[in-house]
DNA sequence: GCTTGACTTGGAGCGCGCTCGAACCCCTAG
DNA sequence: CTAGGGGTTCGAGCGCGCTCCAAGTCAAGC
């Protein structure tokens, strides 16, 4: 498989392909006799994890250390498994301050529905209160 | 309040404040006599609620057309609701995003977990497959 | 009066994660 | 044979969200 189809496959661009291997997060591909890089079917599993790490907000040089111990051996597994165990935790307190976040936006909109509501049927806007700065000048935006 | 105080009880920084009102985010602040910034509690609300937005990773940008709009008065209630309705969608997306990466990130613990059990009674460590480049030849990391 | 330290401004700089441009190469189809 | 469309490398540039520096002002405590 080429670059090209590759970045079909995983929705990444050929740039981004070449920059991760360049920067190690991907193995260095072999070249066909033109030194076109020529990708295994395998290569799809890691970039699908590593997609995974990224949605869930790893930084880059995290991924690389995680690539690094994989490519050390299999007696780095304990050091890549506390890796991955604490950006599970990360990910767990980061998922319950999205969740807690999305409540009062809930109620947030709940507010403005209502004010639609009332302003209805007789014409006037009370509008939510929220903390926003008020009559508020809000200046050189 | 000075900027300082504000800075100690909102988690951001003296400079992020200043940037925050330079851009339009936080409103033009009161100065004392001597020139300097002097809030009242009433920007607390509006900080946290920014600090929500934040949070759930709304760009800057958008924070901004929310809070012109915010300014613009009460007859945009409903744009404002829309436009939080719109990231309340992304949210939940996001968030179920998350939880699909959590499980899988799970299940990827649970199999170096079970290698660590499998070698320590007859020191060997088959490690779990996950799809990383096997052998690995990772340049110029 | 003098020092200390928090504040002011404008503008430069930074870390991250790409993204793109230039110049060149090579394979294939017409 | 030639044109086109991929591919190659290297290195510069960009958008985001801060972060910091320099030089100056001001208020309170010793």
């Amino acid at each position: 498989m080429k670059i090209g189809e590759l970045a079909k496959r995983t929705g990444l661009s050929a740039h981004t392909i070449r920059y991760y291997e360049r920067i190690g997060l991907l193995p260095f591909a072999d070249r066909d006799a033109g030194g076109r890089r020529d990708y295994d079917e395998s290569i799809l599993a890691w970039i699908a994890f590593l997609d995974r790490l990224k949605t869930t907000g790893m930084p880059i040089r995290e991924m690389l250390r995680y690539a690094r111990l994989r490519a050390a051996g299999s007696s780095t597994g304990p050091e890549r498994r506390a890796l991955l165990e604490a950006h599970r935790d990360r990910v767990r307190t980061h998922l319950a301050d999205l969740q807690a976040c999305l409540l009062v936006l809930d109620t947030k909109i709940g507010g403005y529905a209502e004010a639609e509501k009332r302003t209805h049927p007789d014409e006037q806007s009370p509008s939510p209160d929220d903390g926003e700065p008020a009559g508020a000048r809000t200046p050189r935006a």
